[in-house]
DNA sequence: ATGACTTGCGCGGCAAGA
């Protein structure tokens, strides 16, 4: 079982890189971030033709979150814990695998700046919420995979310049005591569980040569229960996305689940 | 070097991203 995902910046401008992914990988599951589109205005008939299905969970202008399987899925859209949020940035299926099946939430979690603001708070109080999710899926004893566009540094390894961004939401110490406590349910960070390595980024800037000065960030994760983590044969960065032609600011990084 | 990116919205610049 091979689970992708990858923050597009705006799936209607990244058509044709999303269908050439989909040709050369050959994801059995693509979570997609940052849509930014409303469900109508995905490109679903593109996606379809490639031989996936399509859950979607769109928002005008921001956020929005979609997941793609080649077998069928049941899905739940949104992050429980709070009725009165509007932002799309959850979306979760259970897809069947074998005689047992892989469930996959598909998260954005927000951004974050600057701290001290509305928009810190609300990331904090996200990230309460999605520990408590995770704690109640984590019951069930099933192959679970967390992924997505985390915004979190998990640490200084995961960053170009560590002292450059302690007052960023992205690194502050609260954000990652926050990530420490969702990984300490029982999770395994997929990437860290195959290499100590620093440098493994997933984000660079679209500003000031932050990719060719290989400035980058590590903020999208693959987050796994003990049942999933049980099968994980290798994680991929693939960086060289960042390269081509109109590239999102993120690439996908995606892992290889043994049957 | 007289300079710093991309997207949505919607048609003029601002908000948001990270």
């Amino acid at each position: 079982m091979r689970i992708a995902t990858w923050n597009v910046n705006s799936v209607r401008q990244r058509v044709e890189a999303l269908v050439a992914y989909l040709r050369e990988v050959k994801p059995d599951v693509l979570c997609l971030q940052e849509l930014k589109c409303l469900e109508e205005q995905f490109p679903r008939l593109e996606v379809e033709a490639e031989g996936y299905n399509v859950a979607i969970h769109g928002q005008k202008s921001y956020n929005g979150v979609a997941i793609l399987s080649r077998a069928p899925m049941e899905i739940a859209i949104g992050l429980p814990g709070d009725g009165s949020d509007e932002q799309s940035r959850y979306i979760e299926a259970v897809i069947p695998w074998g005689k047992t099946v892989a469930r996959v939430g598909c998260l954005y979690l927000p951004n974050g700046n600057p701290l001290g603001t509305d928009k810190y708070a609300y990331k904090l109080a996200w990230m309460d919420r999605l520990i408590a999710h995770a704690r109640r899926l984590l019951g069930n004893e099933e192959r679970l995979i967390l992924c997505g566009d985390y915004n979190v540094i998990p640490d200084a390894r995961d960053v170009y310049d560590p002292e450059a961004w302690l007052g960023d939401a992205l690194y502050a110490p609260p954000t990652r005591e926050k990530f420490r406590e969702l990984l300490a349910l029982g999770f395994t960070d997929s990437l860290r569980a195959t290499t100590d390595a620093a440098k493994q980024y997933t984000f660079w800037d679209y500003q000031a040569g932050a990719w060719p000065k290989n400035n980058g960030l590590r903020i999208d994760h693959l987050l796994l229960s003990p049942q999933a983590a049980d099968r994980l044969q290798s994680v991929t960065i693939d960086r060289d996305m960042r390269a081509k032609d109109k590239p999102s600011d993120h690439v996908p990084i995606r892992i290889d689940l043994r049957d």
